[in-house]
DNA sequence: CTGTTAGCGCCTTCAC
DNA sequence: GTGAAGGCGCTAACAG
């Protein structure tokens, strides 16, 4: 059952008593004027048969969809909030941004999602991350589609034309001079290296905070994959006497510990200090509420759809001089670090 | 700056030495079959040359796009979940879906990404809720392109071809009779007006709760929006000697009662019981875990995508004979029912 | 089985 | 300022 036809500039041209040039002059605010005679004309007969321009043609015809294509591993909390944004400001810019989600950081489908969006002709490309190899992504993209990075560390840049980078490592570097500022005892980071580029990047600030600010201090790194978090509080809690600084690799996990905490009367922040990332809904709502690094999600985002923009020719060049821009973000301090 | 040129069949043909209906043949079309050895030559040539098909030619050629457009109020929580598994879906079915939020219940968004994807000829709309009124929403799908709406209660069959509906109702009113059953002195709905229609659901599974299973408890509706949670709560408490039980509105409503409760050293669920509705994360990590009700998502998911593709003539018809699904609920208990 | 030939709906020169 | 004509890349008959 195919879809019943729709209403062509045709039609509005035989309506309009014009050529369907007209029609498509007066439509698309061309650089060609009209007299105002026709454009009422032709916008009346648009607006009375309900003509919709069909944006397959169009995009054929000129070679161009102003569309950008978006790809994540997922729509929760800090990727659904990403995306959003990045809409918003695409939006601003006269383009539309279709979102796939890759499931996870499952590299078949995201080659699938960029397979698809490759077809589509996009305009531009928007990853996050990019779970696929180097190899694997080069011989996708290397169709002359402009890609930009979000939280792509090292790229190489025939692949990617600049990336928009979150300052994780130097957050998660603050966070160990503000526990140590603190009083802890040990720093902990609990990290997950299922999100591989990213755990490295907390990895590296820790490791320079630690030398910085904390290098007279126990510090330990652990995978929270597979911990038993209960457990460990009380393993951790039982080598110290001064209270323990934890850094977690995100809002989830920091959540995951205070309610472990919660649960085994450990007292917040006396012996457990809690510092997480992304300052989610539920770092603000709990309680104690979670010390947090807040991600300024609108200019990350208004940083990506420029990047791409001057790609596209359409904007200053200035901004492409910086090939790795970095997105700084705010520490929020709440109950689980001060009392 | 426009896009370099990409290979077309017209290359792919002259490479193989065949011609360009044989190349669409042996790329795209599954019906027509052609000899091991064109299909071979083809598929090198192709492969050789980096060809891609190009999806608006393609579109255009056969009116009929492959693609399903989704609207949905945000991409957090409820509705990312529900987007992913929607991507999910679709993809086993031969579709994709473009993902577009409305950001928050913008009529004026939902209008603008309504257009957007009506412009793209999609062959198929699935939308959650539906911002825009009733005569508004008629205007611009009368097109001709089949919707389904997710949580759509009581729309006008000339709009959508159905819709796929969580049971809200009936579980609201199913947690009346756990916190009935529990000894509650108390039932509270603590309410989000803004959400109308899905706050509507639950209203309406409180009242028959309370009526079928507490008609003789003391009740009350409460609207979260503008509420001093830790006021409230005191007051509340202050009213009866026995538990009282608060249903609340989704879980993170949930959440904000549990941290305020916490806050107060309120004590659960000796003095206070709470249900949400979702079954998110927040639910399943916090302390006390919270007693919610579990979304079904790949059933609805899948619901959703029968439907559409029941009307585009792929499927049985069976389907279609039902206008309105619902999905229902399961509840898990957790600690704040429970002890 | 393969090739020829029309479109699909729109945009874009280029004459008028 | 307006119209006629030639593509954009692909698919769908229909011949051969």
């Amino acid at each position: 059952m195919s879809k019943p036809k729709q209403v062509t500039i045709v039609e509005v041209a035989k309506a309009a008593g014009v050529s369907i040039a007209t029609v498509s002059n007066v439509l698309n605010r061309g650089g060609i004027r009209s007299s105002k005679e026709t454009i009422r004309k032709v916008e009346l007969a648009a607006e009375a048969l309900g003509y919709r321009r069909n944006t397959m043609a169009a995009g054929l015809s000129r070679n161009k969809t102003y569309e950008i294509g978006l790809i994540v591993p997922g729509l929760t909390s800090y990727y659904g909030q990403l995306a959003e944004h990045l809409q918003i400001e695409a939006h601003q810019a006269g383009y539309h941004l279709s979102v796939f989600s890759s499931g996870g950081f499952d590299p078949d489908i995201e080659r699938r999602n960029l397979e698809v969006l490759l077809q589509r002709r996009v305009d531009g490309l928007i990853c996050h991350g990019l779970a696929m190899g180097i190899e694997s992504t080069r011989s996708i993209v290397n169709s002359g589609t402009p890609l930009v990075l979000i939280n792509g560390w090292n790229w190489p840049e025939d692949i990617s034309i600049g990336s928009v980078n979150l300052g994780f490592a130097e957050a998660s570097k603050q966070s160990c001079r503000v526990l140590a500022d603190r009083g802890c005892e040990a720093i902990y980071y609990i990290g997950s290296k299922r999100s591989k580029a990213i755990d490295e990047q907390r990895r590296i600030g820790i490791e320079h905070g630690i030398q910085q600010y904390a290098s007279h201090l126990f510090h330990e790194i652990i995978d929270f994959h597979g911990m038993d978090v209960e457990a460990t509080l009380q393993a951790l809690l039982a080598r110290h006497t001064k209270p323990i600084g934890v850094i977690a690799f995100d809002d989830h996990i920091a959540f995951r510990l205070l309610s472990g905490a919660n649960k085994l009367d450990i007292r917040i922040p006396d012996q457990l200090r809690i510092i997480g990332i992304n300052n989610d809904y539920i770092a603000q709502q709990s309680y104690p509420g979670i010390s947090s690094w807040d991600i300024p999600y609108t200019y990350q985002a208004r940083m990506a759809i420029h990047k791409l923009l001057a790609k596209f020719g359409n904007q200053p060049i200035e901004d492409m001089e910086v090939r790795e821009i970095e997105v700084p973000l705010t520490f929020i301090e709440r109950e689980t670090t001060h009392s």
